[in-house]
DNA sequence: TTCCAGGTAGTCG
DNA sequence: CGACTACCTGGA
């Protein structure tokens, strides 16, 4: 069963950049298969597994976003389009966000820079949870390769036209693998040539030591700390909860909570952020990295995740980061 | 070859 | 608590 169908301008609020905020390098997950102008991804819609194409004339940053999509199940045309806004948080409106940057003269000069970038938040939070403690000290090339790989290795195969597409493990699938060659060795009954190439593990998927914290925090979301309970709390319980995770300490757990549970008032604070933030508002001063946290919170209230959207991609773009390098 | 990349956990004072 | 350091990996 194929649909396909527009949504027009006034269901966007606002501008939308569809390749800049695909290819941004937000954690929630790697970025979309691009194919003939389309963007794709295998996304659970209504329960069933769905693959979303959809194509924009990011010159037109007003213009129409297509959307075809295909699923062996009966999904419907709302449910596609409700997760579609979800994720590229089309509800979101940028030019009230604009309005905001503006009131702001250390903030304005992000809207020329930014135009149309937008949250993209996960369409599956336990991935968004994976790929950000993978993200943790490593490179967003290495990160999205780790995280297609896991879905690759451990992941639902489905078959469509245009390729083959995998879902994301489940927890408790995901808990189970083996961490390392070695462990993936005992765990096989047969005798193995010398030469054997060991792959079916989690460091093969090149995470590195952080094989240990995903395995770990996928079990004790299993067990312990539901998805769904999560979603329920407000932020500042659900901060709490999630940094118990093994390899989620509060830069993390921002990002897990902006883009997996769209708490938008999570301003997730890396090093950039700290050197930008000290830049534009404390020159010459050093801030502890809670300091900037609870100081881009209040400051930016609602709209602190996007305001560290803007800020990092401003700083990228206009040559801002390069000059904060190496302190 | 050496260095570093969108931090975190472990240790020590 | 606050400061300090090791840590997988692979591309430049």
């Amino acid at each position: 069963m194929i649909t396909q169908f527009n949504i027009k301008n006034q269901k966007i609020k606002g501008p939308l950049n569809l390749s800049l905020t695909i290819n941004s390098g937000q954690t929630s997950q790697p970025p979309w298969k691009e194919s003939n102008s389309y963007f794709q991804e295998l996304i659970q819609v209504e329960g069933a597994p769905c693959l979303v194409n959809i194509k924009h004339d990011d010159a037109d940053t007003d213009s129409n976003l297509e959307i075809i999509a295909e699923s062996t199940e009966k999904v419907s045309e709302k449910g596609i389009k409700n997760s579609v806004r979800e994720i590229f948080s089309l509800d979101h409106d940028l030019n009230q966000f604009y309005q905001f940057l503006s009131e702001d003269p250390k903030l304005t000069p992000t809207i020329e820079f930014c135009q149309g970038l937008r949250l993209f938040n996960a369409h599956n939070p336990f991935e968004c949870i994976i790929s950000s403690i993978s993200s943790a000290n490593c490179s967003i090339l290495r990160w999205t390769r780790s995280v297609n790989d896991i879905k690759r290795k451990w992941g639902d195969q489905y078959h469509f036209d245009s390729g083959d597409f995998y879902s994301f493990p489940v927890p408790n699938v995901l808990g189970n693998v083996p961490e390392h060659d070695l462990e993936e060795m005992q765990r096989c009954e047969d005798e193995l040539p010398e030469d054997f190439i060991f792959e079916n593990n989690l460091q093969a998927c090149g995470v590195g030591y952080r094989a240990k914290y995903i395995i770990n925090a996928a079990r004790m979301i299993q067990s312990e700390i539901g998805i769904q309970k999560v979603a329920r709390m407000r932020y500042d319980e659900a901060f709490d909860t999630i940094l118990q995770l093994p390899g989620v300490g509060p830069k993390v757990a921002d990002c897990i909570l902006l883009y997996g549970f769209k708490m938008g008032e999570a301003f997730p604070v890396d090093v950039w952020i700290k050197r930008i933030v000290e830049h534009l508002y404390f020159p010459g001063e050093e801030l502890k990295p809670q300091e900037v946290r609870v100081f881009g919170m209040e400051r930016y209230g609602d709209w602190a995740g996007y305001v560290q959207l803007y800020l990092f991609h401003y700083a990228r773009k206009s040559g801002l980061l390069e000059s904060l390098r190496k302190k």
